[in-house]
DNA sequence: TTTAGTTTTTAGTCTTATCTAAAAATATTT
DNA sequence: AAATATTTTTAGATAAGACTAAAAACTAAA
């Protein structure tokens, strides 16, 4: 049995450490799930006891096999979940986050499965983020970060790193949508911002917006 | 903020309570949320603090207004869910009880009254039980205990009480759905079996089984 | 109307998950 | 490589929710 905290550390792991392959620290657990690094140290602990996380002491921790595979899981659902708000409960991109992780933490692999089926399968979420599959595994993903396209190069909007309402609500207020075309037109050293074009508009976006944005080519 | 805990005592007060407008004592609750006086106790003094519940040492909880209102909405998001698992996921109504428990906590006003929308408002849950709407109101049932009709009449299965798998595997074995047309033909005092007539076969069914059968005429 | 029995409450303990403050280990600087 | 800074761990505390055992309050019976 693991707990719905265990699972939100499970997760935090696996995202900072590369689906938990590289080990993270326990400062920059506490910081993800905005807690406190004595309390990370404990939880930890408890992780390597259950065999789902592999931890030496001030060398930071990694996930085991199942560790990864229950993190994998816990992120299936959290994304079809997403998926199914948006597609059949009128949700937009920015509303689903916080609902998405109360669900994610319901257990019932036949409810997972068959929600899967009723959504058709999907293979990514309203982020343009992958949903693992039964066994946690997903295709590689192609997209590019937007700071690494060279100006005059464009590509389809195919993810967005930053899920929180803030962010997205700022992409919908600059017609800014998954699956548009986006032209790089120039980078701007001095501050990092870069000048693109959609099909509607040119506009400047901040490089705290750009860190965020991955096209395919 | 009402707890995951909290929500589920508030439930069994309403249901033992006559929606908590009757006076419920501590053992009952205890046995009902398979828990110890002591622990009832504890929290029916919390829900009093919050003002969910009326309480007077030793005569028992009543619910407030807003405790009324709360466990009227844990009810309505439990139904909506089972009628989701039903019709939309597959489940069969013997297995949608326990994952209905945990969705039912699940925190979003947005979330259930879509999921409302999306099932086509219904009024009633897969075992017959009314759905609570946004303001915990609900058509009154006009269905009666199947050991009310006198032999010779019949109706049609509306509700049925007992919601554990095990009571609705027994009427899955059993060819009875809700809907089905059901005629009583007997009742035998020694036991208070009943004898009865379906579409399909004639059985005999004991008071236990009987106690849970609702039927509409 | 005392006595006996049952129910409810209180008091104190346990577990989980968190925290603060202090100690220990590791990293970084000079 | 010693001194300083940072990170991590330990120790001890707290809150929620549950428990056991004992006390208190009610109820029923003789």
């Amino acid at each position: 049995m693991v707990t719905l905290s265990e699972e939100n550390y499970l997760k935090a792991i696996y995202h900072l450490g590369k689906q938990g392959r590289v080990a993270v620290s326990t400062n920059a657990i506490a910081e993800k799930i905005d807690s406190k690094a004595s309390s990370v140290t404990d939880m930890i602990k408890k992780l390597a006891e259950k065999n789902l996380a592999n931890y030496i002491k001030y060398q930071g921790v990694t996930l085991t096999e199942s560790g990864r595979l229950a993190a994998a899981l816990v992120i299936r659902k959290h994304r079809l979940w997403e998926v199914f708000l948006v597609e059949k409960l009128n949700f937009s991109w920015d509303e689903v986050h916080d609902v998405a992780e109360q669900l994610e933490h319901i257990k019932s692999l036949k409810l997972v499965n068959e929600l899967d089926a009723l959504l058709g399968f999907p293979t990514h979420d309203p982020h343009g983020d992958p949903i693992p599959d039964k066994d946690g595994n997903y295709a590689p993903i192609k997209s590019v970060n937007i700071l690494e396209v060279k100006p005059g190069n464009e590509g389809v909007l195919a993810q967005v790193k930053d899920s929180s309402d803030v962010f997205l609500r700022y992409l919908n207020k600059n017609n800014l949508a998954l699956g548009d075309t986006i032209k790089v037109i120039d980078f701007e050293p001095f501050d990092n911002s870069l000048t693109i074009e959609t099909a509607s508009q040119k506009m400047i976006i901040s490089s705290e917006v750009a860190k965020n944005l991955y096209i395919s080519l």
